[in-house]
DNA sequence: CTGTGTCTCAAACGTATGTTTCAAACAGAC
DNA sequence: GTCTGTTTGAAACATACGTTTGAGACACAG
């Protein structure tokens, strides 16, 4: 047989609509016309709408997650037994994600607002597809977490991550359009990498905050 | 006339559904069945399922920022000339919308997760609408952050803000599912304002993180 | 009571969706 | 060349959607 490209044209066309108008706001009929493929393509090599929906997500994932597995294990082996520290842990998820072989120049901007739309998109399928088949690398990022933040309380910890993990999700998925809003507002040019490196100190400084204020006041000092 | 309550009745509906499943996974069927209301009623009382869209927002929003407006002339009006902090800006935002009047128990936090759909969620009729209505405290929000945080170059202070816009949305918009997968996990109860006790002092010192860093680094110290 | 405008109701309309069907085209094995 | 399994093609399927229709119910003014 052919080996035919009809999957990957359709992964490539299905991955840049789902990120541009999100899943349900996506057709198959849209896919398919984007791919120039027939309608039928898709069922035929995928079986449903979810499971191709499943399909994006496993071919930047499953290659990432190798990547970062192996990032971590370079991390621990040069820390010697130490816990690597929380600037340590970030970088070693950026830089995987940054040096990740693209299809394209968007890359990993498209996936991190498919990132994100899997997490606010309430689609329960993808939510339990992820955590099924990636939850290894997600654990061991967890626990580095949790060893970079020792006086950190779980549940502190906890909403923290959920912090970055917005943080990061927003931004990257819009960073295309927030990349063209600062170049007429401020006429500056910006890369990927420049918005990790501003986003990662960013994180840092909010994952180790003193303390949780419970009440406000109007008598505190400027907190710096 | 009878002065009806369907109209309530279907915006109530509308706030929850549309809360619980985004948007466009929301059929007017749903709502009507929820409201016990006729379908056409949507139709004949809103208008099309965008202006519905309007209206939940609208009800919200209309008082929120006048609660807002006149929580900041409070908070300048103490400062007395000299610029509020940064906490004090947050908290004001913070504050206005926990204490406005709520229809239910859920209230803040329904209404948390719809503005973060509205963001996440490519609805370009509902960013155009919102950006309309509500731009002026919105710039007078982004001001009040331009003059706390002076020591920022203004390229930083915008992907900053991106940043904090980003935790704010993400986690507001997932709250539900985070503190669900947390009442799991930790067998911990979380109440929104609780959530933004956490968030403020996050936000706030991410804002205030000293330096930039350009390049990761592993014979740094531990950050704290 | 009659008339009028407001509102509800069941039903239908047109369109778009995900999925299925089945014949045709194709590639490689023999 | 012929056969066999794989892939494509155009069309149809059933279902769900947002919206519209027109008749009826209702409250109230005259």
């Amino acid at each position: 047989m052919a080996q035919s490209d009809t999957v990957d044209r359709i992964l490539d066309a299905a991955e840049e609509l789902f990120a541009d108008r999100g899943f349900s706001e996506t057709s198959l009929r849209m896919i398919t016309s984007k791919a120039k493929v027939n309608l039928a393509a898709v069922n035929y090599h995928f079986g449903s709408k979810n499971a191709l929906i499943h399909a994006v997500f496993a071919r930047f994932l499953t290659p990432f997650s190798a990547t970062l597995e192996s990032a971590f294990n370079d991390l621990e082996q040069r820390c010697d037994g130490h816990p690597p520290t929380l600037n340590q842990t970030l970088w070693a998820l950026t830089e995987s994600a940054v040096r990740m072989p693209q299809r394209n120049e968007q890359g990993i901007s498209i996936f991190m607002r498919l990132l994100g739309l899997a997490y606010t998109q309430s689609q329960g399928h993808l939510r339990k597809f992820l955590e099924q088949e990636y939850s290894q690398p997600f654990s061991r990022f967890m626990r580095l977490l949790k060893d970079a933040t020792p006086q950190l309380s779980a549940v502190d910890r906890y909403w923290r991550i959920q912090f970055m993990l917005g943080a990061t999700a927003f931004t990257m998925s819009s960073s295309d359009a927030l990349r063209d809003i600062l170049q007429n507002k401020l006429g500056v040019e910006t890369t990927v990498q420049e918005i990790a490196a501003r986003l990662v100190p960013f994180l840092a400084a909010g994952m180790q905050a003193q303390d949780t204020m419970l009440m406000p006041s109007f008598s505190e000092a400027p907190v710096a």
